[in-house]
DNA sequence: GTCGTAGTACTACAGTTGTAGTAGATCGAC
DNA sequence: GTCGATCTACTACAACTGTAGTACTACGAC
């Protein structure tokens, strides 16, 4: 599992990361054309958030010719851990059964879909993937 | 108040206003009193964090002799709403059911437990841990 | 009345984020 | 080989956050 250490990201480098994690390898380019489309951010806006996210750590570039190629360095997985378990402490007390009570009382998710997950995962949707 | 707008805090400032929840209304040494324990902020930190939040509108400030009062204007489930859905909006395409299979695929929440939640739920109430 | 104390107001400063412009290098087309 | 297109590097700047110092004010003790 490697390095889990903290990754907490905005909603705008979690949007840059999907695409990373979508294509694997990714130009500027690339992941500008996407952003680019969905957001309205300009081709410079990408590069520039493409690489601090490099100085952070949380990808890598590489290059190819002149242009510069990125991929994730963390996967879905560690950032959503991280960010689940720091929303966890600062609001439910780190006690899950809180979250999951909430998002029941808000309407998020309706009682009998607990079930349905729990039989899921139960079949072995996935123990450890 | 009713408000709920978009209400999303950093961990610092949700602690801050946990305090006013329990509060109830405080003083900013009554903030500081705790915050200055248990994280080490200073008194005049404290006071900064206070009146920016009154400036944003999440809490009411009022005058009492030369001290100031104050009241949160949000309470803990908007912000829990509002924080929620941002986290499943940005990682779990907005699905709670992801969210819930992130926690137990995690062990943040034992598979029976969804059940416990659900059960005690169901019984409208929300008795013993 | 004068002074220290406590409390607020204002200012400061570095780091992060969102957003993008400009300068400089370079590759393909003629 | 010169020109335009393309791409990266560097710079900029405002808003927000974490952190706190300093200045000013007013109250309680003498």
């Amino acid at each position: 599992m490697a390095r889990t250490k903290d990754v907490s990201l905005s909603e705008l480098q979690i949007a840059l990361m999907r695409v990373l994690w979508r294509l694997g390898e990714a130009s500027t380019a690339d992941v500008a054309a996407e952003l680019g489309d969905a957001r309205g951010l300009k081709h410079t806006t990408v590069a520039t958030l493409l690489t601090r996210l490099e100085k952070r750590g949380v990808v890598a570039q590489r290059r190819d010719g002149r242009q510069l190629l990125y991929r994730a360095l963390v996967d879905e997985a560690d950032v959503r851990r991280s960010m689940v378990d720091d929303l966890l402490g600062a609001l439910f007390g780190g006690d899950a059964r809180q979250l999951v009570a909430h998002l029941v009382q808000e309407s998020e998710i309706a009682p009998g879909d607990l079930a349905k997950v729990r039989r899921r995962l139960a079949r072995g949707g996935r123990d450890e993937d």
